[in-house]
DNA sequence: CGAACAGTTGAGCGCGTTCAACCATCGTGG
DNA sequence: CCACGATGGTTGAACGCGCTCAACTGTTCG
């Protein structure tokens, strides 16, 4: 537990090597060429651990960086002056997260739910090494394309669902994506959220999302208890959420 | 006036004089150098005219094209099994619609509202091309980024604020984005959309969006009337909706 | 042991919905 | 030319989903 994790969290040393591994991880939905890989490593990137529940980045900060999660959970959101909270994504394993143009603002938060591992970048280092490596700027054009279609999704999922098909769907479409990455089977997986965070997510109150958790299990199309999401069975629940996970 | 317009709109031709001062005017937020104007010619793009309210793209179409809009408004939605829709976000001039990786499904529909001429591209030729031209894939980056940015900010939207605040906040990024591109000053601006279309963007019904819009205006915070969307009290708007562009 | 936090359950309220009329405008065909 | 249907907008009445307020339980950590 570094002295300053809450807002630079504890920097850990890796051999480049290592670094190398690191990133074969990372890029779970498109594997990444040698040459690819050895332009990110080029790039210097910070290998920093944050603990669960800390600020990575605060939504205003003149803060120069891109991260890729190498493991945990996390979330970007929006606070608002109400006090009140929006998440417009959840960031697992893989993802890329603050990617803009130089100088551009960054108007979210991003946030570390269990304990996390990201790589950090300096985002005008990378706009400077995307100009000569082509293929790796493709490659960050279809990640974002990717995380845009969720974000449509999501915004799916809020403005036309009730509360249980929306939040059946978004567990639905986290046991995807971590399933794309190895984190989950067809039957469930491990989750840190809290019931405020799903609610966060979905527009919802936290009291909501824990009476519309009690008739899910009631109806036998999922569980989550005790920081396990399962699905009894995965048809039933993705009919009722109507959830295809195509866009992911 | 083409007998196939509903699907493929009716073909323009244009030399490639015009194309050039097409593309000009397609990137207002950021001007192409002569070499990135150039690599879009050279992809041959075709210029499209739809009628107003026509599909432009429908969702599920094996469809390989992406767009460009030059004039006109349009939308990007999701039709729902029970019969509603939700719009992810308007289309402007300038904007990118359908930007992917090459074989990846597009879950989208795109639609016309008012009358639009876009530019048609296949997105395997932009992958492609985007290979040579990195200046011109970095520019598609950050061109969703922002993009994405603009669906973050429309799930805080609905996702967490009251229908009178979300419909103005919908209606003052819409000036905002407009004003960028020349088509509205800060009073102000021509809107084509029905209040129905605003409700499928809010997460609302047409009738609730009607008696907001009755309560703005009674309230002399905006009114629409007419096509017309105006602000009487700019600053008075903006912070009743707690509105920002800077994501913008 | 007590504080802090997450989850649970109940009662009542209110925002936005549904259902139902009705009006205004416009393009069309008899 | 007017009748007509279609589309978008307007208003009222009542319902209900999800919220607020409030109380209580369970667990973890200092």
């Amino acid at each position: 537990m570094s002295q300053d994790h809450k807002t630079h969290g504890s920097s850990i040393v890796l051999t480049e090597r290592g670094l190398g591994q690191l990133l074969t991880a990372l890029a779970p939905q498109q594997t990444l060429s040698k040459g690819e890989t050895k332009a990110i490593i080029d790039l210097d990137p910070r290998v920093a651990q944050y603990a669960p529940r800390t600020v990575i980045n605060s939504q205003g900060d003149q803060n120069d960086t891109t991260y890729f999660v190498y493991s945990g959970w996390g979330c970007t959101y929006v606070d608002l002056p109400d006090g009140s909270r929006q998440i417009a994504d959840f960031q697992l394993r893989g993802d890329i997260i603050g990617l803009r143009a130089d100088g551009a603002t960054w108007e979210e938060s991003f946030h570390a739910i269990s304990e996390m591992i990201v790589l950090e970048l300096s985002t005008k280092d990378i706009n400077a090494a995307l100009g000569a490596a082509p293929k790796l700027a493709i490659r960050f054009l279809f990640a974002l394309a990717r995380k845009s279609a969720i974000r449509g999704e999501h915004l799916v999922n809020i403005g036309r669902r009730s509360a249980s098909v929306r939040l059946s769907h978004l567990l639905l479409e986290l046991g995807a994506r971590l399933e794309a990455v190895g984190l989950a089977g067809p039957e469930g997986y491990d989750c840190p959220l809290t019931q405020h965070d799903l609610a966060d997510a979905l527009g919802l109150t936290a009291i909501h999302v824990n009476r519309m958790l009690r008739e899910l299990r009631q109806s036998d199309l999922l569980s989550f208890r005790n920081g396990k999401v399962v699905f009894p069975n995965p048809e039933a629940v993705a009919s009722f959420a109507h959830f295809d996970g195509d866009y992911l």
